[in-house]
DNA sequence: GACCTGCTGCGGTATG
């Protein structure tokens, strides 16, 4: 056995620790000088694995001076782990080198120091990895490089960080005098080995892969109703449920319960806390709209045994890799199995330990989402991360952070790009467009200085107006976020943000309830809601507009294989027992569809004739198929619908009743014509220019502003609709254009899955039910259009938005 | 009769 290895084994005896295999097979891997991708669960010590086969390949050898190594993280908070367990091992191994962290909470001066006399290891975010590339003489600076380790690259994977990846790396690869050694470090995802391939570009031979064989159990245990013909047929809190959750955490010593949305979390805070008073000082609550100091006493409060329970989002997802709890909860659908799976790691941390994850479902159909979910993950049926193409808001990014720094050789750039996943396809004749662009702003922008932004010096394309350059390092990034209200005592003091739109439903004097707290708002002023603690009791709870999940086509294809198992009363898990009552309620006003079956039911109430149609695949498919059909309908008749879905279907309603079997047999499934009516069904132009704000801010055609002085969130609406609508116009041909159109298709309206899911239902049988009553199956979809007539306000402020926005322009 | 939601992540100047 090589020296080296057996030095790496040693340490760890010593630690009382035997190595696991995968390591050792990476050191093996490493010292001969390959790259690849590593599999590996969290508390594996896989930070241990990629560090050690970097320091025993340096014994005997003097390493050279300068930046040696990178770690990049997409959690700038995991960052002072990493450098405690990397600097012990530094230090054990006999190596003085200096290990820094590189992030935006890094300061001037260190920033400086670290310029000047660069570390030997680096850990650092993506974002702060491109602002190294946009400083002067960045070549000199990595040229060194010998390894770059990527760390969680599941979770980069998938976005437009994933590429500021990718764009890094082919620099490094040309920049660096010796070979580069890519590593990256994943949880177990649906498509690892493309995973690999994108982390280490085309140029790059054959990586290894290596699989961490610590297969930990997950046991899955439903939180059930008693009775479930008392349980709710649709909503979502899951708080009827709270006096089963108690005896749960006081019989563990630590306990997270995952909500899905934030508002979700204050109310499943403030309930245990009113259930449980003993619970006070030993509960806390943690997601992204909390001020940051709380959320860092609340990690560091589990940690140290200080807390029992955190009631929280998928904010703690990440942020507890070192930080082992007994228990976990999940409220409600968790929508994906990768998800659950990754929530149910975070206890029984330590390999061979067993996880446990309480599953509550919020109303009873989601009962048969536990049982999907216990065998999706013994069947280890976990999502993909789907890398994005062809970004080239992201590339027009990177070229310009190139040409603020040194300045870069137009035809080597475009080779060393082409090498990557996500440009691998780009054109000479897109290229010179971006080129182009960047120099006189396009057909539409040259008449303005300020899309001037490059020039060509000495065969080199440069950015060297000092304003250009300074705001493009202001930009850096492509986490797009939405403006936010503070929200602070009047004395001072933090506690978070929260959205203009609920503080507008406020008047001052007003009771709501944040942070755990229950507060009067006092007054609106520079962005920030000021507010007094409140002596009362009640109070409304803040809402935050976020993203929408659909449930994963795994997930889906679970349920339908557990519905089967349903009809035929097959019910060799207890939640399938439970629910029996309801399937047969299901199956006495309807039915329950086989899976080669479509079931649509139809009902006359005194609102109209409502259409429900049962896919289960989504909802972002559902209102893609909603406005299909509804389209597709109102070809031949005069028709308008309104439109409403969840996961499992979606409902068409409309206030005349006409003769549904005879449209069904017009074929309105058929894939004929399918990407027409779609994008005439939808309004797809609204959808592309929402996702243009984005493409607009990360290519840098809008400037969001100076730190602290946020341009109004108003006005980059207005500047990028004005420039969507005047490329729409004068400039269909204009790239950021297309590719703003292209998300569309692509990430809204999950084109692949989509073409699938026709395909699948245009084979499918149909079995159309007429019902007099809503079945369990419908009803759920009609409280979601409930909640949507509830905004009919919000409609109307938005229009009174959209008009603001006209006079400001 | 049943309900009343919607995740996460990073980064930063010049001037007074």
């Amino acid at each position: 056995m090589d020296d080296r290895i057996k030095a790496g084994i040693n340490w760890f005896e010593k630690k009382d620790w035997r190595p696991f295999p995968f390591q050792i097979e990476t050191w093996e891997n490493f010292l001969a000088g390959h790259s690849g991708l590593l599999n590996a669960p969290t508390g594996s010590g896989k930070t241990y694995a990629l560090w050690i086969a970097y320091l025993i390949s340096k014994i005997n050898k003097r390493p050279e001076k300068g930046l040696k190594f990178l770690w990049v993280l997409p959690l700038r908070a995991l960052s002072k782990d990493i450098q405690s367990a990397m600097e012990e091992a530094t230090i054990d191994f006999g190596f003085d080198w200096e290990i820094e962290i590189r992030t935006g909470d890094t300061s001037t001066k260190d920033r400086q120091r670290q310029k000047k006399t660069p570390p030997d290891c680096l850990i650092t975010t993506p974002e702060s990895l491109h602002l190294l590339l946009s400083q002067k003489k960045a070549d000199q600076y990595f040229k060194n490089l010998e390894a770059i380790v990527v760390d969680e690259w599941h979770e980069l994977l998938g976005s437009k960080r994933g590429i500021q990846v990718e764009l890094a790396i082919s620099s490094f690869k040309e920049i660096s005098k010796q070979k580069l050694k890519i590593w990256g470090i994943s949880a177990t995802i649906g498509n690892l080995a493309e995973a690999q391939r994108v982390l280490l570009g085309s140029n790059e031979k054959e990586g290894k892969f290596i699989r961490a064989q610590l297969d930990k159990e997950i046991k899955i245990e439903s939180i059930l109703p008693d009775e479930v013909e008392k349980y709710p047929w649709a909503g979502h809190l899951g708080i009827k449920l709270i006096d089963k959750v108690l005896p749960i955490i006081k019989a563990n010593n630590t306990t997270l319960v995952f909500t899905n949305t934030r508002s979700q979390t204050e109310i499943w805070y403030q309930q245990l806390l009113n259930k449980d008073p003993d619970l006070a000082g030993a509960i806390a609550m943690h997601h992204g709209s909390l001020n940051n100091q709380i959320r860092t006493w609340v990690e560091e409060a589990l940690h140290s045994g200080q807390i029992k329970v955190v009631v929280c989002t998928s904010s703690l997802d990440l942020g507890v890799d070192f930080r082992p709890v007994d228990t976990i909860i999940q409220v409600g659908g968790p929508k994906g199995v990768a998800r659950f799976a990754q929530r149910a790691g975070r206890s029984g941390h330590r390999p061979g330990q067993t996880s446990k994850i309480y599953f509550l479902p919020t109303h009873s159909l989601e009962l048969i989402e536990g049982a999907a979910l216990r065998t999706a993950i013994k069947e280890k049926d976990f999502e993909a991360r789907i890398p994005i193409q062809m970004a080239l808001d992201v590339l027009l990014q990177f070229i310009v952070t190139l040409a603020v720094g040194d300045g870069f050789e137009p035809d080597q750039l475009y080779q060393q790009i082409k090498n990557t996943h996500c440009y691998h396809k780009i054109t000479k004749k897109e290229w010179t467009w971006l080129l182009t662009f960047l120099k006189t702003g396009g057909e539409s922008l040259s008449a303005y200085d300020e899309y001037h932004k490059t020039i060509t010096e000495d065969n080199k394309i440069k950015v060297i107006n000092k304003r250009i350059a300074m705001r493009h390092r202001l930009s850096i990034g492509t986490i797009v976020g939405d403006q936010v209200l503070n929200v602070k005592y009047v004395k001072g003091g933090h506690l978070g943000t929260i959205e203009e739109y609920f503080i507008s439903k406020l008047k001052p004097g007003d009771t709501f309830w944040f942070s755990g707290k229950a507060l009067d708002y006092v007054r609106l002023k520079d962005m920030t809601v000021q507010v007094k603690r409140s002596k009362k009791k009640t109070g409304q709870i803040p809402q935050w507009m976020g993203g929408r999940m659909p449930l994963s086509s795994q997930l889906s294809f679970h349920i339908r294989k557990k519905l089967e198992k349903l009809r035929t009363k097959e019910l060799d898990e207890i939640e399938l027992t439970k629910i029996q009552p309801l399937i047969d309620r299901q199956m006495q006003l309807s039915t329950v569809p086989k899976t080669d079956e479509l079931l649509i039911e139809s009902t006359i109430s005194k609102e109209g004739f409502h259409i429900f149609i049962f896919p289960f695949e989504g909802r972002f498919i559902h209102e893609v198929l909603a406005g299909l059909i509804a389209y597709r309908i109102s070809v031949s008749q005069p028709i308008t619908f309104s439109i409403a879905m969840n996961d499992y279907g979606f409902e068409l309603l409309t206030d005349e009743v006409f003769d549904l079997e005879e449209m069904l047999s017009f074929d309105l499934f058929s894939l004929n014509n399918v990407k027409e009516d779609i994008l005439l069904g939808i309004n797809e132009t609204e959808m592309a220019k929402r996702k243009f704000r984005d493409i607009a801010s990360i290519s840098g055609l809008i400037f969001r502003g100076f730190p602290g002085k946020n341009i109004k969130e108003r006005h980059i609406q207005a500047s990028s609709s004005i420039l969507f609508d005047v490329f729409s116009e004068y400039e269909p041909e204009n790239l950021l254009l297309k590719q703003a159109h292209r998300e569309v298709i692509q990430q809204q309206l999950e084109e692949e899955r989509l073409y699938k899911s026709l395909k699948k239902i245009s084979s499918q049988k149909i079995i159309y039910n007429k019902t007099n009553k809503f079945s369990p199956f419908a009803f759920p979809i009609m409280v979601d259009r409930l909640r949507e007539k509830f905004s009919t306000e919000s409609i109307e402020e938005r229009v009174a938005k959209m008009q603001l926005q006209l006079e400001n322009i």
